[in-house]
DNA sequence: GCATGATCATGC
DNA sequence: GCATGATCATGC
């Protein structure tokens, strides 16, 4: 039973809209003005909870913090709703403000799975969807240097999944579990879904022993684990039903009966296939696109994608948004080769070497982020054509063991001052290090307080080549 | 012929 | 004014 602090309760907890007027009074204020205004702690109280949350080694979720200084209560039993009576759930988020853009920052957790117990509920009968159904969310300012306890919340709202989303939801738990049945508990990843996706839980705040457990057909140990929805999936709430931004969104599949006989990927697929063989260049004089631009085949690969679905070319399609699917070119040449490198943004020296793998801007890339590869291929006469579009992932593996060590390599070679003489296409199977810059003079400042050209990650060609020839997923 | 270094047009 | 998604230009 959930317990309440003060009597009588400062809000009506009984009704979700009358819950946010009064959570909606947190915007502005931090973490800090929150615990020194509550009249149940001592100041010793007080003063345990802002060691924990500061110490910088932690990530302590300020969800608790809201509910029992702000809000008032305690519960003892995780499976009801935060607020019963009215079936809300409170979750406390941090973002990013980088001046461009407005982004989440981590993923949110919804709910623990149980191995043993959840393999047999379908989307409809989990906690997902009767406990997950109208969401409380609270955004806090996310920023490196200052103490956490400051951090102002400045984005509160109600959220409920959108229809469209739903079945997009589902298929992601269907994969879940199907990998669960199948006895592969411990090999779940961010990979292998789009909106959500079971992440590893309390890897850092408790004892060893708590983060593993058993699954019901294999006996290999698996990490525990909760349903979470991913962190470009936040992003997208944020960006388009919180802020309310100036983007016009719209889905690719805007007929939910599509969405229960295919999966996303197949059915862009099958609209895209009646496409192959156009020609790229007639394709740029058809849209406009400017024949000088050296982006001019990505260009059009996002106007003729949108044209394709009914779309007008500034705005977002829905989908690729919330997956964080991005479009990609790759030209071959008349023998299946490649012609370049595919690059990736350019990184800080700086900040390069003081990022652990795990946590890295590369790293991100390939946990966050999907492709789907429009391939135009140079056929006998010379003439570019629209070969074929698959949606690849980077295969675990690749990430885990050579581009680790090769980003190892990188980084070794920064710190050492040799940040002009990084891994060549020739000294790598699968990546290369090389300028991305707009004159050799567009710098960043090295280890050394020196500077070099902006540099970035790109594919090897026959990386590419490889992957296309193995036909995506 | 290809790997490597240099740079372009665009859009926010 | 710079990040982006690439292609172009060169030198071995």
């Amino acid at each position: 039973m959930t317990k309440y602090l003060v009597n009588p309760l400062p809000y009506d907890n009984s009704n979700p809209n009358l819950i946010l007027d009064y959570a909606k009074k947190l915007k502005g204020k931090t973490f800090e003005d929150i615990l020194s205004a509550d009249p149940n702690l001592t100041e010793d109280e007080k003063d345990r909870i802002r060691t924990k949350y500061n110490n910088p080694k932690y990530k302590w979720s300020f969800w608790n913090l809201i509910e029992e200084s702000y809000f008032f209560y305690k519960k003892n039993n995780d499976s009801e709703a935060d607020f019963p009576e009215a079936w809300v759930e409170l979750k406390v988020s941090p973002y990013f403000d980088n001046e461009w853009k407005i982004r989440g920052k981590e993923r949110i957790s919804l709910t623990m799975i149980n191995f043993n117990a959840d393999y047999n509920k379908t989307f409809e009968e989990s906690h997902i969807y009767d406990k997950c159904s109208l969401l409380l969310l609270i955004f806090y300012l996310y920023k490196k240097e200052q103490k956490k306890m400051d951090y102002i919340m400045n984005y509160i709202d109600l959220f409920q999944f959108p229809e469209e989303d739903f079945e997009i939801l589902k298929s992601d738990y269907n994969i879940i579990i199907e990998k669960i049945k199948r006895g592969e508990a411990h090999l779940l990843s961010e990979w292998d879904t789009k909106y959500l996706w079971a992440c590893r839980k309390w890897q850092k705040t408790k004892k060893w022993t708590t983060t593993i457990t058993t699954q019901p057909f294999s006996n290999e140990p698996a990490k525990t684990r909760a349903f979470c929805l991913k962190v470009p999936y936040v992003t997208s709430i944020l960006n388009r039903y919180i802020i309310n931004n100036k983007h016009t969104y719209w889905n690719i599949i805007k007929d939910l009966d599509i969405l229960k006989k295919t999966t996303l990927e197949e059915y862009v697929l099958s609209k895209l296939k009646l496409h192959y063989w156009e020609d790229a260049d007639e394709l740029l004089l058809k849209y406009w696109i400017n024949p000088k631009r050296k982006d001019r085949y990505a260009a059009l690969a996002n106007i003729w994608i949108r044209d394709i679905f009914n779309i007008n070319k500034e705005d977002i399609i829905d989908e690729f948004e919330k997956a964080n699917i991005e479009v990609k070119t790759v030209r071959l040449d008349s023998k299946w080769k490649p012609c370049e490198a595919m690059s990736f943004p350019a990184f800080k020296y700086l900040e390069i070497i003081d990022q652990k793998f795990e946590e890295s801007d590369l790293y991100d890339l390939f946990a966050n982020q999907k492709f789907l590869l429009i391939v135009y291929k140079y056929d006998d006469t010379k003439n570019l054509k629209f070969e074929k579009a698959m949606f690849w992932n980077i295969p675990i593996l690749d990430i885990e063991w050579p581009i680790k060590d090769f980003r190892e390599e990188t980084v070794k070679r920064i710190k050492s001052g040799k940040y002009n003489n990084l891994p060549k296409e020739s000294e790598n199977m699968i990546m290369h290090v090389r300028p991305h810059a707009w004159k050799s003079s567009d710098t960043f400042t090295t280890p050394d307080w020196k500077s070099a050209t902006k540099k970035c990650f790109w594919f090897n060609k026959s990386y590419i080549q490889e992957q296309i020839e193995k036909g995506g997923n």
